[in-house]
DNA sequence: CGCGTCCGTAAGCAGTAACTTACGGTAAGT
DNA sequence: ACTTACCGTAAGTTACTGCTTACGGACGCG
C-alpha cells in the first residue's frame, strides 16, 4: 500500500503532475493545459496516484478537484527513513570493519 | 540525478534488491539466490540503481559487494521533504477555506 | 430543455523495460 | 596451467505501460 508510492511516482509525466499539485488544488483540465499530454492521459496519471494514496479528489461543480494527500507523502517519507537510519549503520560499521586495518586515508 | 531515485525503486523487483541490501554489504549471486530471477537480471538491476545513486559498489576478491549510499536515500528524503511541507500548508489552507463557511462537522 | 464544459473509461497502438540464455573476462584454488 | 566460481554485457523475446482518439455521463448556464 505504502510502498506502491514509488511506482506511482517512477514515471516522469506523474511526477509532473504531482508536483504541480504540491502548490494546492488543481482540476484535470487545468493541469493538462500545462503538461504536453493529453487530458485523458493527466486523467489516467491522476488514478494512479490516487490508488497509490498520494492524491485526493473532490467534486467541485462540474470539474473535480486534485490534491496531495499529506499522509500518502509521509509513509513514503517513513519508508526511506527506515533504509536512511538502517543504511547509515550498516555503513558506519562497514567503514570502522575496513579501519581495523589501519592503513586508510580519508578526508 | 537525485529524483531518477523513483524511477530506480519504481520497479518491484529493484525495490526488493534494495531492500536486501539495507542490512549491509551483499554480493550479486547472494541476491540472486534469494530472488526469483536470474543472476544477470539482479546485475542489470544492481546497474540501474547505482545510475541512481542509491548503492555503491566495491570488489572484494572474486565477487563484488553492493550496499546502499546513505546519500542518495538522503536525496530522495530531501525531496519528499519539500513536497511534505508544501502540501500540508495547502492542505491547511484548503480546511481553513473551507470552514469560513462554518456549518461542517468534522471528528 | 438544449448546449457547452468538464471529466472518466474503453480500445488500440507503439515504445520501452524486465527477463532469459549465451558469451567473455577476471580472480582464487588445486 | 587448468578448473571452478563470480560477475558484467550482448542479443533477443515478451509483457507492460504510457499515450492517443473516441465515446458516454454529469453538471451548469442560456
Amino acid at each position: 500500500m505504502t510502498v506502491e508510492g514509488f511506482t506511482a511516482l517512477g514515471d516522469p509525466t506523474r511526477r509532473a503532475v504531482f508536483e504541480r499539485l504540491a502548490g494546492g488544488a488543481r482540476a484535470v483540465g487545468e493541469l493538462a493545459r500545462e503538461l504536453p499530454v493529453s487530458r485523458p492521459a493527466v486523467s489516467q496519471h491522476l488514478k494512479v496516484l490516487k490508488d497509490a494514496g498520494l492524491v485526493i479528489d473532490r467534486p467541485a461543480g462540474s470539474r473535480r478537484m486534485y490534491q496531495v494527500d499529506p499522509d500518502g507523502v509521509g509513509a513514503l517519507r517513513a519508508y526511506l527513513d527506515r533504509f536512511w537510519n538502517r543504511a547509515l549503520v550498516a555503513f558506519k560499521a562497514a567503514v570502522e570493519q575496513e579501519h581495523e586495518h589501519d592503513d586508510e586515508e580519508v578526508s
